[in-house]
DNA sequence: TATTGTTATACTCTATAACTATA
DNA sequence: TATAGTTATAGAGTATAACAATA
């Protein structure tokens, strides 16, 4: 048996670092009077030209039938606008309106402002390699996930 | 206007690695029957000797009426019990019952299990320049967070 | 008067399953 | 038959405000 790697002080870091970002966050969001779901869907649909609701549900981890809700909402804030897919008879595209990218635009300056301030003190490359160590951890996470997805039933 | 510090990128990963650890542990917590908010409360009072739903509700940031239903919910659950508070005749303390503790250390050795081999593709070094890293990150935030929070008002 | 915790209200998210329409 | 999206259902979380009991 080797001695267990010290990924537990790292897994904290994690969680607390991202929930520092949470409670930051939330203030803006909530101003907007949009919900994490509905923040997290506008966000995903910022700067793209819209995609169907398969692909927004796979980006955002929500699923299909509680997705139409979240849109349906967004959609009576005049946020979002469905329209439909030439390519598929069934499919349609969600996309921001133009209220809802002023919306998106919004919120991340916002961000950036506050944010700019905070981050002047790291580094380009702070910067950089803080993105590298995450995406390590995040793959080290994925495959985990896939494996515990694959090998189910450790319950 | 100056061009936009590159941390965008950098939230987005830390956003992204931390929805990959949710979505790992999410599984072990859900085959618990525990909801991520149920779950919350038992890993807060996991190592305690039981805390009153005002401390538990400023950890956990769950806010006093719906703290209620959470502790009721995990009380029929048998997981917590409430008890008066000798030194407040107003207060009261939840506890882990002796299933709850069970619960408790059920469910973070099984994450350390899986993660365990995740994570031996990093090295001791990864690990550390990924937990500071992220230490960065946090302070940044947490500087940020405290300027939004002192200043509040630029809703 | 202030604080702890409960209750009531109203809304949103959540997963799941059944359903419609198109591929 | 398979897939995209909606609808229905039931439970849980969420904030907020009004309330009781104690400090």
């Amino acid at each position: 048996m080797t001695s267990p790697p010290p990924f537990l002080p790292l897994l904290r870091e994690l969680v607390r670092t991202y929930q520092a970002f949470e409670r930051y966050s939330a203030a803006h969001v909530q101003s907007l009077g949009l919900t994490p779901a509905q923040f997290d869907v506008v966000a995903t649909l910022g700067n793209t030209e819209g995609m169907n609701p398969k692909q927004l549900g796979d980006k955002t981890l929500i699923t299909k039938g509680t997705l139409t809700g979240v849109v349906d909402r967004l959609l009576a804030k005049g946020l979002v606008q469905r329209l439909p897919d030439p390519s598929d008879g069934r499919g349609q595209i969600v996309r921001l309106t133009t209220r809802g990218q002023k919306v998106f635009e919004q919120v991340f300056p916002a961000h950036g402002a506050h944010l700019a301030q905070a981050f002047s003190k790291l580094s380009a490359a702070e910067l950089a390699a803080s993105q590298q160590a995450l995406h390590s951890l995040r793959q080290a996470l994925e495959q985990a996930g896939a494996r515990a997805g694959t090998q189910e039933g450790a319950t």
